[in-house]
DNA sequence: GCCAACGTTGGC
DNA sequence: GCCAACGTTGGC
């Protein structure tokens, strides 16, 4: 079982509504990044955790916890002209982008800021750190430990 | 809205 | 395959 970090724009799509999707689950697509694609294609697994984090608003952090579903298949979006994530690089055959499937599990009662997790000595190797723009990452089970003792 | 820190593209 | 120019992410 793996741990990972997702990261999201409220603005465009929240835990809350991921919270209020049918069956609390959505396709998690239009990652268009190789290095969050190869994560999502070769490591994210059905039974695998996840911290959703909000970007790009006022309360940036992580908000709560989902669960892979569905592992990787290929974005149906890649090849949807009208979708802006449309690739006209990608064949059926060898699909470029990929997507899986999440369920909500729980919202946290308050976030846990990114200045909180920054000020936090043990986790200043964390990827959200370290490396500000990946969208998918891969998140240690001490990580995940020591965030879950910030709640 | 600014801008630093990346990632991607494309000419050579 | 280098690298300049350009585009995007994302905190502030």
């Amino acid at each position: 079982m793996n741990y990972w970090l997702f990261k999201t724009e409220p603005d465009e799509y929240s835990i809350r509504d991921l919270q209020l999707a049918p069956n609390q689950t959505a396709k998690w697509d239009g990652i268009r990044n190789y290095q969050a694609r190869n994560f999502l294609r070769d490591k994210v697994a059905e039974g695998d955790l996840v911290f959703m984090y909000h970007s790009q608003c006022k309360q940036i952090g992580i908000v709560g916890v989902a669960e892979i579903v569905r592992a990787a298949y290929p974005d149906p979006a890649q090849y949807d002209e009208t979708s802006k994530y449309f690739d006209p690089k990608a064949t059926f055959d060898t699909p470029r982008w990929f997507c899986v499937d999440i369920k909500h599990k729980l919202t946290y009662p308050r976030v846990i800021s990114l200045g909180r997790i920054k000020a936090q000595s043990e986790l200043a190797n964390m990827i959200l750190v370290k490396q500000g723009r990946l969208s998918v990452q891969p998140v240690t089970e001490q990580e995940w430990q020591q965030i879950e003792a910030m709640i």
